[in-house]
DNA sequence: CATGAATGAGTATTCATTCAT
DNA sequence: TATGAATGAATACTCATTCAT
């Protein structure tokens, strides 16, 4: 008897997700060059020949996981956030809580780590600051951030979270910075 | 006879380290699996095999590489700072302004980028961290720097530096920080 | 129950005919190399592991294709007629006329293709052109077939079936040659 | 001391038409799906990688096999001999003379097979009869060639050709038709 | 029986390394 | 020494075959 059309379906999702979640870390602990199909699928529990039946090759596979990453990385949340009607200096404090939370989840700090690698290459667009920006100017006129070029300080602002994505793929037991931390490279003491 | 010697001597020692200089950049850039020796060849303007006269395999090379990245990134400099009869403040400054300054040089930048990438990777030690983190200690007793663990801080600073060091190598014309915004990151306001 | 017992075995009987009947102008067309089980299997419109159902393997199948080719192209009636009490000229004739007709069936033109294929690679036996060859002597007797080495004739005669069979592989509207024209091949004028 | 620029350029050269060379009579009797690079590279005589130094892939080597069959297939002597001032009868048995001549180089037959193969997966235009139907047509009005179609005449004609070329890539001791069988296929008796 | 997802041996392709010039 | 063509081990990818449903 055949099987069932949606519990092939089903499978077949469910393989899909399997190979994107556990290639994600593997992809940012080592790169592209620097992972082999050979590995990738073991490391997953899978053999080789599966992940070529979900995508056509290793780069088509890494693109999908960058396409993952950029969803991570411009997350909604954060969006909501710069709307909401708050102090400039309050959304940063709630920025930073959120990303230093979710820096815990191995699989946030593999999509930060990937998406910010891509941005360095230029290879993903930069609007993804904007939010940041935004908020910064906010805070600016009201005298909580302090003054300086709001892309800069953008940058320097993720380029931390980065930093501590980056730190916590390769130690289980990074030394994180508190949300505080963070929020004092934006914030006037 | 003893004068071609001498030259020989020379013209090898320039070639080797013409190999070196082109490399650290690549390496940096690309990481050891994504460079591939007949790229590196092509980057330096040298034939595949002339790399081999000089470095016994990629690896060989790549250590050499690292071992560079070690005296740059372990600079004397600094250590000689540290035990200069000065604030620490002072001192803060002085370190943020030689290394902002310093970060203009591709090879000081990718030195730094290497040698912080292995550090990650938990294959050089973090003694490293040591100039540091007494600076800091110095600082916290005289009332100038933010409290909190000392390595933490460190971590953090170099964190940085690291941060803008992998900037500078991918991008040519990086909104840099300056050495205030560096320095603020331990200075209490 | 005795009932269904036949019901299946006619079933079976019937899918692994379809099988071999749409397999046949796949491995005749592509060879047996160039023949993808994968694609097979969609062409004839069945899953890929039915196929393994009614044959171990893909040489199995190939086998039995190949045992097929051989009945269509030993055909009894070409046997039957080389003993009817006719003169060869017309026996030509005869053959001719048959041959041209049965080629417009794709799986005799197949047969036909796969059988001289195997010919040209050895691997079946030329026993085959035994039956043209008693009647080019006949004819060569009686004065209506032109003169020449019978087995050349015989292979020259049946290399041109060959051809209008691959021929009609692959285009379906050949521009095929005359009964008249195949004959006129060991025909005297 | 490096190579002269020259010598390297006659040593790619060199190589790369050794390469084509052979492979075209082991494409011509295996087919594209049937050869292997291991298998191929073995019959040449050289390591695999050295075929990707020269073809970006198998397939760019097969379509390099093509060009070469399309200029063995369309042969210049052929269509000077069309030009030329003579009856038709006689362009027929230089033709055939020529052709059944040129069959005993395999490279000759290789090309003559590849090319009828691409040209009966309507791969290949069939301008190539062109010359051929011209000849043909001459002689129809001559009263030297059987009546019909030219271009069925032509494809008979050049359909025997193939067919020898490749009973002579599979056996070494072919019984081959002369150029008289041949040529008779268009003439009149 | 029939299905099609999964497997892994087999094949294509790349790339660090060697070596004749 | 320096070169770059050649090598073959390592890696990416395919496809005949299996097996749980």
């Amino acid at each position: 008897m055949p099987k069932s059309q949606e519990r092939c379906q089903e499978i077949r999702e469910e393989t899909r997700n399997l190979i994107i979640r556990k290639s994600i870390l593997y992809f940012a602990r080592n790169g592209f060059a620097g992972t082999k199909i050979s590995d990738l699928s073991k490391h997953i529990g899978i053999a080789q020949g599966t992940i070529y039946i979900y995508f056509k090759s290793k780069e088509d596979l890494y693109a999908e996981i960058f396409a993952i990453s950029d969803k991570i990385a411009s997350n909604d949340k954060l969006s909501m956030l710069a709307e909401l009607p708050l102090p400039a200096g309050q959304k940063i404090k709630k920025m930073s809580d959120y990303l230093i939370k979710s820096l815990k989840d191995e699989n946030f700090a593999a999509g930060i780590a990937l998406y910010t690698q891509r941005l360095l290459e230029g290879e993903a667009d930069q609007s993804f600051y904007g939010t940041t920006e935004k908020i910064i100017k906010q805070g600016q006129k009201e005298g909580s951030v302090v003054s300086g070029n709001s892309r800069k300080l953008s940058e320097f602002y993720w380029g931390v979270v980065y930093l501590y994505a980056v730190k916590s793929l390769y130690t289980s037991d990074v030394v994180m910075i508190t949300s505080d931390d963070l929020s004092r490279i934006l914030l006037e003491d």
